[in-house]
DNA sequence: CGAAACGTTGATAAGTTTCAACCATCGTGG
DNA sequence: CCACGATGGTTGAAACTTATCAACGTTTCG
């Protein structure tokens, strides 16, 4: 699967391109300058590797930039579970920053481009710029919203909700960041990526996706998913719009 | 299932009896000041009632001083999924605080003692405390890690791994705060509730947790739970014990 | 050309849910 | 005081959803 190249992180945060996009909150003057001094370098990851190892500790600090990533753990049999979807703007690490027990790991699902943070640069936002510490709590409690959502997904939806839950999910999340066109977006999950985000085998996922695709509610090709009948997906899934809301951006 | 009456939370937070515990970290000094301008007054709630309903937005802050409480979110059809459940230490509303979307609903298990803080107290502890920010992001990574284990266990453990990782899970999480005694803790879920939190069915939860009782592993019996050989249990979960870690308290 | 990755499909097996009872305990009101 | 309803727990049987196994097709790439 052939991934566009991805956008480079610029090297001042004055001029990031994330930023430009409606979906992001103003920052006070000041923060800006503080981030770009937390931040330690930018770089780039490839598809497929692994960025922060499952049970490490102290690993770094990132803003993903332009990509797709995911978090995950495993159990020792190999049975995987993919936590959460990772797309540009979220920030990644911040769990093993704070030594946090058992934490998962980090993976990207294609190649990407990261802003990284100094190893000890966190505290010293919250110290000069309380306003980001508050960002960054609510980009956190953000996203154990998303783990709430997965994991009602997981327990009590049944395989044809579940995948319509996803497909969705995943739309209106790049749509807000403008990365939707015309009903459609890049989609480079494989089915086993929306198996083990689903809590689902292999196979059912298949057969639960070309049930949907038979009704016309979707297709995926040339990595691109379409939506083709929203609501429909939306009354399956349960799952139905919220007020779109700024995001903070670190 | 009679209820041992609650501690109250004493009316300053210097006197707070939580904080005695050794499992919470030290505050610097004017901190706890802090906390107890911020605190709006201390209240009681009744086991099986309310505290946060679904989609409620805007709610207060808490802080769980005594008692046991659950996050849920539903389908609505009814079917309820238990996202964590709440002990002694917790903060609780975070996430409403934010005016997340669709945010879940908190029920007390039990009669509960609460610290309350005042509606826009919590900008005001990040400008004066950036300490107490960064422990409030540390409390909120350290929940979605809770949230990410229950994922893992709802997707890809089966149901006998899944009833041995709850029990086990509360069983830690309890001894850690110290209000485990030889082996047993206090336990006031019932069936329908360890079936919402694992995703199962109450006949299922019921026919597994028989199954673990037969082979010997726990027993539950007056509301308390015993757990009679970790090892195994753990060894079924594959859950293994963390290095106990302080914990902020707010 | 062959291997590897990903997707598709049918048949069978297993795990889990649903349905339908029944029991025990407990609090309450007649 | 006892009858009663409500709540929580237990159990067997049948139905259903999902997993597993096995095979095959396509595309890509070295």
């Amino acid at each position: 699967m052939p991934q566009p190249p991805q956008p480079r992180c610029p090297p001042n945060c004055h001029a990031c391109g994330l930023r430009d996009f409606a979906a992001f909150t103003e920052l006070p003057a000041g923060a800006l300058d503080a981030i770009n001094r937390a931040r330690s370098h930018t770089t780039v990851g490839r598809a497929g590797s692994t960025l922060i190892r499952e049970n490490q500790a102290n690993s770094q600090l990132y803003t993903l930039y332009s990509g797709w990533a995911f978090r995950y753990s495993t159990l020792k049999d190999g049975r995987r579970q993919i936590l959460n979807f990772l797309l540009p703007g979220d920030l990644m690490g911040l769990q093993q920053e704070f030594g946090d027990d058992a934490a998962h790991g980090v993976e990207l699902l294609t190649d990407c481009a990261l802003c990284v943070f100094k190893g000890d640069s966190l505290w010293e936002l919250y110290r000069e710029h309380p306003r980001l510490g508050y960002d960054i709590t609510w980009l956190a409690a953000h996203e154990e919203g998303n783990v709430d959502d997965n994991l009602l997904t997981a327990g009590r939806r049944n395989a044809l909700e579940r995948v319509a839950m996803l497909l969705l999910q995943l739309y209106r999340r790049l749509d807000r960041l403008g990365l939707a066109e015309g009903g459609s977006i890049e989609f480079p999950l494989t089915q086993q990526h929306i198996a083990d985000a689903l809590g689902l085998s292999l196979v059912h996922t298949n057969k639960t996706l070309r049930r949907l695709v038979h009704l016309g509610l979707h297709t995926i090709e040339d990595g691109r998913l379409s939506i083709l009948n929203p609501r429909a997906l939306a009354r399956i899934a349960e799952y139905y719009d919220q007020p779109p809301r700024l995001l903070p951006l670190l």
